[in-house]
DNA sequence: GCTGCCATGTAAGATGTTACATGATTGT
DNA sequence: ACAATCATGTAACATCTTACATGGCAGC
């Protein structure tokens, strides 16, 4: 499961240029995947070397040209060929717990407000999913789909839970 | 925060062979960063390189031989610049919510069947961190390293719920 | 003889990140 | 003027993954 399946995937439901694709990733995928132009960008030229998408360029009015892919029916054949491979495990990276980690090296006053930051930064990053989410819902979803939000939300709202009791044991500690 | 700075803060609590530090990676750190043989190596080449660290032979009896390395002064500054940089976010990738996500390609009993494979998936995870918590508590763990694993036994147990609930909605559809 | 654990490494390639570079249009 | 959004891209670099390659020692 690289970017390249992603854009794909992305392609094999409707025709998109790379901004869009960008807009998607932002809103939808951002979870459990994430895209920059400067990964997006690329993927496409390859992909279209590949003859897996198709490039047509269109001339806008009131907004800049763009390019809009579409996925030919080799791109089909190969995004299918991804979706029956073997799912990969999940990877989760954390500089947070790693300061969690190495914390002894750290006076307590940092190790704390490390946490209290973290609590914050979860905090924001449940409210944009669940706007996301709201905002979705309205445009169709289906049940598979709902639950990449539900998975998500469930992450934020539990951990912001161990780190507010992981704050009242520190207190305690005093 | 890469493997160089994990590297360098294991060495910064004690010496270690290349090997001994897979064993951390694996047993201790596997829940939010994951380092592999192919690069512990180079990376601990790099850090001898630059003086952050120093290698020892270590001529052994019953065993084959092995490097053992040691941080040096100007290794500790730089892992100290590193603890006081800012905090980058978390990054998680995941190909099971890929999947859910593009789910409306397969069929839904396939769909069904990942799920189920999901949550096979973390509750082995959750039973091996939770063996590795309740063997690392008798060798001595701080308060903020205990964190690092109740995050991830929330993170196992709050998912398996939730799709154990997607799993009942979805029969109740049928 | 075989398996499993201990132990170290390289080389090639894929992948992704960061920073730079450009420019139109819309609204304030 | 200026900021925001729309829009596309490159080049250099850092990083990591995968696969390969080797070999000692212990116990069955």
């Amino acid at each position: 499961m690289q970017g390249k399946d992603v854009v794909l995937g992305l392609l094999n439901q409707r025709d998109m240029s790379g901004y869009e694709i960008k807009d998607v990733f932002e809103t939808q995928l951002k979870f459990f995947f994430d895209g920059t132009f400067g990964m997006i960008y690329p993927i496409l030229r390859k992909l279209e070397k590949e003859g897996l998408i198709q490039k047509k360029h269109v001339v806008q009015d009131l907004k800049p040209n763009k390019n809009v892919y579409s996925i030919t029916d080799l791109g089909k054949k190969e995004f299918k060929t991804y979706l029956n491979s073997k799912t990969v495990e999940e990877t989760f990276k954390s500089d947070f717990l790693m300061r969690m980690y190495f914390g002894q090296e750290l006076d307590r006053d940092k190790m704390i407000s490390f946490i209290k930051q973290e609590i914050e930064r979860k905090k924001t990053n449940l409210s944009e999913l669940t706007d996301n989410y709201e905002r979705w819902t309205n445009n169709g979803m289906n049940s598979f789909q709902e639950i990449t939000f539900m998975y998500g939300i469930a992450y934020y709202k539990s951990e912001i839970k161990v780190l507010n009791e992981a704050l009242e044991k520190l207190d305690g500690q005093d």
